[in-house]
DNA sequence: TTAAGTGCAAAGGCTTTGCAGCATA
DNA sequence: TATGCTGCAAAGCCTTTGCACTTAA
């Protein structure tokens, strides 16, 4: 197994090998909206010998390290994307399972209302709309 | 077994059996956010001879009916909760797990520029806001 | 040399399913 | 009687963990 020198302190201590990177990189072209299993399957089309285990314990890692961001689209399983210095929530198509990102003030604003009406310190916020989309409805009519 | 003639037809020809109307009153009484496991313990107490299959089976009948709504929140597993006529949201404390339901009609203007900006049929919008509640804050200073 | 990371396989949760028996229409 | 519902146990996912081996500092 070959490991590469951490570009900064992103790794924060823990090494960057080549498995780690490979995910990360996955993680980074599929543009947000990976789920664990997928991650393995195109990670194993890269290097067949990683394992299942190592995907969960990297996803795991990254998490910690602030890398990473878990959400949930829907009711399905959990997907996985880079963190953006932008907040951005999601909006779901119930028919094709197209996903797409958004972001508006309106979200920082419930956010500081809810924040001074319920007395909470808010540090995430986690919309997901969903429906059907312009071409599903055009589908079925 | 016995079962109860449906009150209306909430059950749409299913039958409101002594298990379901259990299930039912359990998730009314819990006041929403309630998991399947506390379900069936709780169900467990007052009849124990109910199945953990039955509690997951009844869920998802309750759910195909429009009874029950399904909601996760934060990153931990499915709730329940009934179904009400008003939409809301939640907040979730990170520290003790207090869940505070919560509604702003910044969502529904939210979900209308979503909708025409994307070309959205929006369905569903799901919010889970997370942080700390003000006791959760004091104890820790 | 020591600590960290990996693959493999096994084990853990949570949820669903097959099946035989029971209850209801 | 025919259909639907239940309990039980088994099986299915997804995820985590124990262990021995490998790698990097």
């Amino acid at each position: 197994m070959r490991s590469v020198r951490k570009t900064s302190n992103e790794m924060d201590g823990r090494l960057l090998t080549a498995q780690r990177r490979l995910l990360l990189n996955l993680v980074r072209d599929a543009d947000g909206h990976i789920d664990a299993r997928e991650l393995y399957r195109r990670a194993s089309s890269q290097d067949e010998r990683i394992s299942l285990a190592t995907v969960y314990r990297g996803l795991r890692l990254f998490k910690e390290l602030g890398l990473v961001e878990e959400r949930r689209l829907g009711q399905v399983r959990c997907c996985y994307e880079l963190k953006r210095s932008v907040e951005h929530q999601h909006l779901v198509c119930r028919s094709c399972g197209k996903v797409i990102d958004f972001e508006s003030p309106l979200i920082g604003e419930l956010v500081d209302k809810v924040q001074r009406e319920h007395n909470f310190d808010i540090t995430r916020a986690e919309l997901c709309l969903e429906g059907y989309c312009q071409q599903c409805r055009d589908k079925t009519s």
